[in-house]
This record gives structure tokens, C-alpha cells and sequence, in this order.
DNA sequence: TAAGATTGAGTCTTCAATCTTA
DNA sequence: TAAGATTGAAGACTCAATCTTA
């Protein structure tokens, strides 16, 4: 027995009274998964104030820690795992090494390009926000019993996975 | 049996390595959820181009044509549930006055607003790219079967109520 | 020639300040 | 005084052009 209705529900409601021929049930997936994605943003974005980040450059320094010591990846590394522009990652890693969290050593094999490496400074300030993300993040599913999480998890991977291919 | 990994399932491999006891369950969902966002981003967009709009118009002018006949808002009411500021509602208001698609007649009660109204030219391009987007994102659902279309739509919907609370 | 990365122009957004009407 | 909306400044992104090295 479900009650109440989200947003989605209320504005499929209107289209199928607008436009009642039109199959709508690509919104309540895609739709409904850009929504929660919007809804826990500022949460999420909170955490990463309080660790004097933003969340892009959140992104480019948890992508260097899970990679590993010694913490550095290639600029075209970095752009094409986190789907900005190549243009865009400049801008970021500039602003990160002005903060010295990153460092620009220089390369040893291909000089086109200078590596990007996180600094101590900036793997403590990192790690520190990841584990507050992830903290965060599990208390807004909370309110998913252990079982919906897994088949929720499970049907997104699958979807991600056939839009991967 | 389930042999490949996504991208997520790879992240949260790394991230097992690297800080073995944190839990990256939140990644699982809301995760995935962003990343499956951001996939299906460029082809959307691509459907709105060719319907001569961009995402943030085609977001202002559904949220016109679902409300229905005389299809006419308030700013207020459309940068509260576009999720924008209304900053950002004011120039993309400014952009679809200026291509005529929407009008701004004066306001009967509140003088203080001018409403947003669809034009019989906006109503048109707004049908047509709303019609094209709805089949293309029933399509890109097409991998996952009818059953496993409404247990997802379910287990998002159940999300989206808790976090709408 | 091609690949890697940066720069600069243009676009869209948020934030804060402001103006107008309730 | 408060609410509704717009404006202008600042920030971050994409795209296209450019520069350097493979």
C-alpha cells in the first residue's frame, strides 16, 4: 500500500492528462534518478565545504586516492574518468595546485604531459571528505531496508552496464 | 551469475584497497544513480538540439506545457520546481522570450510578477521534443526487462519519497 | 601527423544586491 | 517589512584553436 506521491508521480500525472498517449515510464527511471541525484546534491556538497573543497575538485582528488600510491595520474587520465572536458580539468588542476594539494612533478617517460600528484596535504584533506561522503551517503539510504539496497544497487549496475556497452 | 563490473564496481574495488574500512555502499546507489545520469546526458541533449533548445529550456518549457492549458506560471513557481535559482530562471526566461516561444503578459492580480506563457509556436516545439525524448529514454531502458523496469521505478520512487520528507 | 594538454572566447549558472509592489 | 523578480559580478564549464612533443 503506497500512499503518497514524489515529484515523478505528480508530474506523470499531468502528462498523461496533457498528452495521455505518450509512455512516460522512461521518467520514472531516468527521471526519478536525475532527481534523487539533484535532491542529495547540497547535502553532499555541504560535506565537501566543510572540508574546504568543492565538488569538482572532490572528484579529481578521490580519483588520485583510489588509484593508489604514489597518488599521481595523467591529465587525460583524470578528464576521461571523471566525463568533463579536457579544458575543464585544466582549470580544476590549476586551482588545486594553487592550494598545493596537488603537485606537478615532472614526467619521466612522456613530456607532453605533466602528471598530477596528490601532495600529503591533499591526501589528508581527501581521505578526510571521502569518509564523511560515504557516512553521508549511507545515512540518506537509511531509510532502505538492507534488502532494497541490494536489489536497488543491483538494478542500477545492470542499467549501467548495458549503457556502458 | 553476473561476470562484468561497471564502472561503480571498479571504484568501489579501488576504494577496498585503499581504505579497506570504509563503506562504500552509498557509492552502490547514489553512485550509480549520478553515473547513469551523466551517460544518458549527451543523447538526451542531442534530442533537444535537434528540436532547437537546450536542456534548461526544454526543463522550462515541459514544465509549461504539463501544467496545462492556458499553460501560463509564475517564476517563482517554475524555479521551485526546476530546482534553479531564480537568477538563472530570469535568463532563461530572457533566451525563450527572446525566440518567441514563450510570452510574458501582464500579471491580472500580482503586479509584481510577470507570468511565463506558452505560445502556440512554443507549445508546438515543446510537444514534438518532449514526444522524442520520452521515446529515446524508452529506449535506452529497453536492456532491462518489464519487470525489472518496475521494481527499479519502485525502489527509486521509495528513495525519492524519503528524501523528499 | 597524431596525441596530450593548455588557453581564450562564449555560455550558463549562482550569489548578492537592488528595485518594485503587497 | 516582506515577497517577487531582475541585474551584475564572479565562477566553472565546453568548444575550438593552439602549442608542444611523440
Amino acid at each position: 500500500m503506497t500512499e503518497r506521491s514524489d515529484h515523478v508521480d505528480f508530474m506523470r500525472a499531468q502528462w498523461a492528462r496533457e498528452l495521455p498517449d505518450v509512455d512516460t515510464g522512461g521518467m520514472a527511471i531516468l527521471g526519478r534518478a536525475r532527481r534523487v541525484t539533484l535532491q542529495v546534491r547540497p547535502a553532499i556538497e555541504a560535506v565537501f565545504a566543510a572540508h574546504q573543497m568543492d565538488a569538482g575538485e572532490f572528484d579529481v582528488l578521490a580519483t588520485l586516492l583510489r588509484s593508489g600510491a604514489p597518488y599521481r595520474l595523467r591529465p587525460t587520465e583524470l578528464y576521461k574518468s571523471l566525463m568533463i572536458s579536457s579544458g575543464g580539468l585544466s582549470d580544476r588542476l590549476a586551482r588545486l595546485a594553487a592550494a598545493r594539494l596537488v603537485a606537478r612533478p615532472a614526467a619521466d617517460d612522456d613530456a607532453r604531459s605533466l602528471p598530477v600528484q596528490l601532495t600529503e596535504k591533499g591526501r589528508r584533506r581527501i581521505e578526510a571528505a571521502f569518509r564523511a561522503d560515504m557516512a553521508l551517503e549511507a545515512e540518506l539510504l537509511r531509510p532502505l531496508s538492507e534488502k532494497e539496497q541490494r536489489a536497488l544497487a543491483f538494478l542500477l549496475r545492470k542499467l549501467a552496464l548495458s549503457l556502458e556497452a
